[in-house]
DNA sequence: TTTAAACCATACCCTAAGGTATGGTGTTTC
DNA sequence: GAAACACCATACCTTAGGGTATGGTTTAAA
C-alpha cells in the first residue's frame, strides 16, 4: 500500500516541509523546491495551501501536537522521586537522534527571525523551565536553588545540541551523565 | 571627520555585513541589500569584493582576528586562582550585550547550513572547552568531573543565550551567579 | 454514465538577487 | 594640465521563488 508518487495530501507536504525545515532551515522551505523534491509542480502546492504562509502555521501546529508534553506524560507514567523523575527525563533528552535535535535548533533559528515564532518557543520555554523547577522543588528547599538547578540542566539540552564538540560519541553519553551526577548531588544548602 | 556616505572602502562593506549578518542572519546578508542599505549600487560591491563569497571569506577573517583569545588574555592578565578567574570569564561572558549574543548566534546558524563554517566552529569551541576544562582541572582532580564541570559552563553560556526565558531582567544575572555557585560549590560573585 | 470533486500541469507575471560590462566623476600624482 | 586611480552609477542578463489563472486527468459518488 505504498502511496503514489502524486496524489499528495495536505499532510505528506506538512511532513515534507517539517523534513526539510530540519535540514535546512525555514528559508529552505520554499513552495519551489518543495514541489520540485516531490515531482510535482506548484500547481500541486497552491491546491493544498493558500499561500507559503499557510504552509508554515499548518507544520507550527502539527509541532505544537507533538510538544513536550510527551515527555513529560512519559515521565509522569514512570513516575519516583524527582531525582528519578530527572533522570528519566534526561534519560529521554539525551536519547533524541538527529532530526529531532536539528528540528528544535531549525526552530529557533526561525525564532530569531520571526516575532511571532520566537513568541510560541518563549511560551514552551516557559513550559519546559516550569516543569524542571518544580521537580528541582523537591530536592533543594531553597527556590534560587531550584531555579538555578533547572536553568542549568535546561542549558545542559541546549547546549549538547549547540556545541560543536570534540566529545567521542562514546564518551557523549557518559559525560552528559556525569554533569546529571553534578546537578542532582552536589550539596545544596537543603534548608 | 565623519565619513563620508560614499567613498567606502573594503572594511566598511566587511563591517557592515557583520552587523546585518548578526542582526538578520546570513541569508540575508546579500549585494543587494547591503548595498541599498548603504545608499550605493552594487557597482561599488563588485569593485571592493570579487562575488559575494569574497565578502563571506572577508567576514570570518575579520572575526576570528577578534575570536575568544581576547576573552583568554583578559582573564590571565588579572589572574588569580581557577575559581577567581573562571568567575572573572563568566562576569565577561554574562555582561555581553545584544549584538554579540546575536553575532554568536548567527554564526552557529550559519554554521548548520555551511560545512566549512561549521569546521571552524568546532574549533573554537575545542579551544573554549580545553581553556575551561583546564581550570576546572585545577579544582577538580577527577578529569571527568572537571571535563564535566566545563561542559556544563559552557553549555550555561550557550543556553543563556538562547533560551527564550521568562526571567526577569534584574533576576537573570543573579540567576547566572547561583548557577555559577553550584558548579563551583562556592560562594559570593567578587572580583 | 454523467457529474463533481480532488489533484496536478502549463503558462504566465512579478520581484529579489547574483553577476557583468561599461561609462562617469572626483581626487591624486606626476 | 593630463594621466591614473579609486569609487560608483547605469543598464542589462540570468536564475529562483511567490503567486495566479486555467485547463486537464483521475476517482468516486449519484
Amino acid at each position: 500500500m505504498d502511496k503514489p508518487i502524486s496524489n499528495l495530501s495536505r499532510k505528506d507536504w506538512i511532513d515534507f516541509a517539517l523534513q526539510k525545515l530540519s535540514k535546512e532551515g525555514i528559508d529552505k522551505v520554499t513552495v519551489a523546491a518543495l514541489a520540485r523534491d516531490l515531482k510535482v509542480t506548484k500547481g500541486s502546492f497552491y491546491w493544498h495551501f493558500k499561500d507559503r504562509e499557510d504552509l508554515l502555521k499548518a507544520m507550527l501546529v502539527r509541532w505544537e501536537e507533538t510538544g513536550s508534553e510527551v515527555v513529560f506524560n512519559e515521565v509522569k507514567r514512570v513516575g519516583g522521586d524527582a531525582k528519578r523523575r530527572l533522570k528519566h527525563m534526561s534519560d529521554i533528552i539525551f536519547k533524541r537522534y538527529g532530526d529531532q535535535l536539528n528540528f528544535e535548533l531549525a526552530l529557533r533559528e526561525w525564532g530569531r527571525k520571526d516575532p511571532k515564532i520566537r513568541h510560541i518557543i518563549a511560551q514552551e520555554d516557559e513550559r519546559r523551565m516550569d516543569y524542571m523547577r518544580g521537580l528541582f522543588a523537591e530536592i533543594y528547599a531553597d527556590p534560587k536553588i531550584a531555579e538555578a538547578k533547572a536553568w542549568l540542566l535546561f542549558s545542559l539540552y541546549v547546549g549538547e545540541m549547540t556545541i560543536a564538540a570534540p566529545v567521542k560519541k562514546q564518551n557523549r553519553e557518559e559525560l552528559l551523565w556525569v554533569c546529571m551526577e553534578s546537578l542532582l548531588e552536589s550539596k545544596g544548602p537543603t534548608t
